[in-house]
DNA sequence: TAGAAAAAGTTGGCTACACAACTTGCCTCC
DNA sequence: GGAGGCAAGTTGTGTAGCCAACTTTTTCTA
């Protein structure tokens, strides 16, 4: 077997990743700059594979991770079709708007409006699969990109995390990273994505009008094990922030819905 | 090797599909029917394999299908946990609002308010990789649940479809349906997500007033070579649907972007 | 020359095996 | 009792090979 260039299996060295990761990522790279074209193809997976000096098996994983990002197509008997270079983003961005805000090259920013405990409601403790009687941490925060608001963030942990965050100075920018950093381990997260109208806390926050149809996205995120870790009501203001989700006929993760979640 | 309850490898017999798809339809089954209790446990892999009569790799394509669509986590060292009972739709059933409304339950309706043939736009042009002076089929569409106006859908064909969709009654329900059924193939979609007021057009299609956040989807679907089939800008009146969308961090499908698309 | 048939090329799907990385529970030892 | 370590169980990653299904190209034939 031949050494390949993307490191060949060689555990604490470049990233620590599995090879497959290695190879989409380093296959992305050279597809994002068009190596291939758009609209062009891709070598077949047994080149590919001996390029790389991996199994085929590899490089089916690689090639896998590629077409569920939408950038290449996949289809019997013929080879791959580069679709666009979509660059997607990391999951941590998506669920965190510090580091998201970074990535666009804005300045992040972050005011909390409140930050209190409380005994959960019945619906934070089904969302939440909390015990009854449970005590939940709410935070209310208006996000900024630059010194424009953006959004007003709306979060619920439950107690353990809540602990974490109650102690964190109004102004400190991400709660997903001090998370993170506290040994929590964001794994899966579901988003709803809708309109709703501004209310007066809204308007107020977000300097906007009373009605005005505001981006709202509710995320619910989980640990490994699926536990809850938070669950975030966002209201965007119109024209800030789109949502963009790829979709194939072999997996589609995008669903639309009736009426309010 | 015993023969499956699913029905091991017989082409032609039972729907036609992979193995993996059809352990994946079944588990999915005895998942929501609460076979395993909600953040219940799973069988391991091996055993799945023993009990279905299928190797370990087939099972892990069909977990790995039910992973994407957020039914389950999976984590090295211990067992895969149910997350939910999150019944995802079709790819079809995202593409097509007939097919959407029909499965909710309820009656979808469409008034084509116009439909014309003209020189594509510089930035449709691009969006459907046509050649200059390209000729495409706009449609304006007002979509309805029951009697209730819900959705103005304003679609772009190129030349080729278009000429399908031109022939059609104005009141005739699923494009969709007819390029399916033209030979069309759907394999891909890219949809963005965001928030635009309402223009004159929009207010008195809707029934709503001038200047209402109304929830905007755009749309681009390709075949399985890559080739753009149609593109659309669909604007749904706040409060009759919602999006959502399921992210895990070893496949992110979901990306929020900055202002306008 | 045009059309049909054959051949070659490519991805999809499945099996089998091996080892690595991680979690969990049990057992021992202090 | 508690802490630590060990062993078993489970999923992740990688390899190798086989055939099926499908597309594209080439070749043959009328």
């Amino acid at each position: 077997m031949i050494e390949s260039a993307v490191g060949a299996g060689r555990p604490g060295v470049a990233g620590e990743k599995a090879q497959y990761r290695k190879l989409a990522a380093s296959m992305r790279l050279e597809i994002e700059a068009g190596e291939f074209g758009n609209n062009g193809r891709l070598p077949s997976e047994e080149s590919l594979a001996e390029q790389y000096g991996v199994s085929r098996g590899t490089v089916r994983n690689a090639l896998a991770l590629l077409r569920a990002n939408g950038l290449v197509t996949s289809r019997r008997g013929t080879r791959r079709v580069v679709l666009g270079t979509a660059r997607t983003q990391s999951f941590q961005e998506l669920l965190s708007f510090t580091a998201w805000a970074r990535a666009q090259g804005e300045e992040p920013g972050a005011r909390t409006l409140h930050c209190l405990s409380r005994p959960a409601s019945a619906a934070e403790t089904e969302a939440l699969q909390l015990d009854d009687g449970a005590v939940v941490t709410e935070v209310l925060r208006l996000r900024l990109l630059g010194r424009v608001p953006v959004m007003l963030e709306r979060t619920v942990y439950p107690e353990r995390t809540g602990a974490v965050i109650g102690g964190l100075a109004p102004d400190s920018l991400s709660h997903t990273e001090v998370l993170d950093a506290s040994g929590a381990v964001f794994a899966d997260s579901e988003h709803t994505i809708d309109v709703v109208p501004a209310d007066s806390v809204d308007a107020g926050a977000l300097g906007c009008a009373e009605g005005t149809g505001l981006l709202r996205e509710i995320r619910r995120a989980t640990d490994p094990a699926g536990v809850p870790l938070l669950w975030s009501e966002d209201r965007f203001l119109p024209g800030t922030v789109s949502f963009s989700v790829h979709n194939s006929a072999s997996v589609s993760a995008l669903a639309r819905r009736r009426g309010r979640p």
